[in-house]
DNA sequence: TTCTCGCGGGCCCTTACTTCA
DNA sequence: GATGAAGTAAGGGCCCGCGAG
């Protein structure tokens, strides 16, 4: 929510017709290779047909969701309450400063602190009252973490019985598994974030490379001695070039150009526009205008051009 | 009907610890 | 063994939606 929001406030609003397909697609290129060049100060926004927003934050999307669907199911209230137990065994102290997960039961405690104890064994002797002691921290046996693994797969959140379950079934605390969650939730979105960053570095040089390949055909264009309805044309062109040729696109019947005020936002209200003001004109293809035929937000995965 | 408040849950940023080269 | 980078569990703050009063 805040992501998109601070993007859309703060960033570049780029449109671009990216399937589901493709984002999931790269993203698994990316969890395959892992993408290392992440801009944090980049804030960017894809939007991809009537369900970019899905795809921009989809795991808002599930979040909303989730929330509604936790609400029903929601556990007894047990919250605000400051808890501050102390591990029998090696005086470890153990701060639960905000127990969520309506558990604070000795077993369930006792239960995460047996991990936390078999992660770390030998410090035992801590000192019980520091900070250090109260940020020692597990690490999740490879079982535990195939099993969230799985788990995230099917959905990326969790309302409370699903949670109680997976705690139950790793023997952790149910706020593990909940911070677990949001981390994974984390780490996708960050990687998803390196891969729109990459891609669009890529639509970035891309285009660039086309607006130079347009300005040289201009010059040539513009070299010619051209006869006056030519001329005009090429004026004309002239004017449009200052346009970014993605939001470019040209009626074949009317042969009027439109600028972004022509097309909406969306690709799919652009080429649905489109549909309606050729309805039963009938459309004999006219290509003179090459631009005309491409989308409103230049894809170079479905649309393969000159651009890219 | 509208407003306020508390609660629960999510995300972001950060810290601290672990692992590995 | 020391060290720095990367990975990650966890803490804290903030925001938002929902339900109750």
């Amino acid at each position: 929510m805040a992501s998109s929001s601070s993007a859309e406030d703060h960033g570049l609003l780029l449109g671009l017709t990216l399937s589901t397909a493709h984002r999931n697609h790269i993203t698994a290129a990316a969890n395959l290779n892992g993408v290392h060049s992440f801009e944090p100060s980049l804030s960017l926004t894809l939007l991809s047909g009537t369900d970019h927003a899905d795809q921009v934050s989809d795991a808002d999307a599930a979040v909303k969701k989730g929330t509604g669907c936790a609400r029903q199911e929601a556990s007894p209230p047990n919250s605000a309450v400051s808890s501050f137990s102390a591990a029998s065994g090696g005086g470890r102290m153990v701060i639960v400063k905000r127990e969520r997960d309506g558990l604070s039961s000795t077993d369930e405690m006792d239960t995460a602190e047996r991990v936390v104890s078999s992660s770390r064994a030998s410090d035992d002797d801590d000192d019980g009252g520091s900070t250090a002691a109260a940020r020692k921290k597990l690490r999740l046996t490879k079982d535990q973490s195939a099993l969230l693994e799985e788990s995230f797969k099917h959905h990326s959140t969790l309302n409370p019985k699903q949670k109680q379950a997976l705690a139950r079934q790793l023997n952790l605390r149910p706020r593990q598994v909940e911070v677990w969650f949001q981390n994974r939730r984390a780490r996708t979105k960050l990687k998803q974030t390196e891969v729109d960053c990459e891609f669009l570095k890529k639509c970035c040089e891309t285009l660039t490379d086309e607006n130079r390949r347009l300005h040289k055909e201009l010059q040539d264009l513009k070299a010619l001695k051209l006869p006056p309805p030519q001329a005009a044309a090429a004026a004309a062109a002239q004017f449009y070039m200052h346009m970014p040729a993605a939001t470019l696109s040209m009626c074949p019947s009317c042969e009027r150009v439109g600028g972004p005020a022509a097309g909406s936002v969306a690709p799919a209200a652009s080429t649905a526009g489109g549909a309606d003001h050729h309805r039963g004109g009938g459309s004999d293809g006219n290509s003179a205008f090459s631009i005309a035929q491409k989308p409103q937000f230049f894809n170079p995965f479905t649309n393969p051009s000159a651009a890219c």
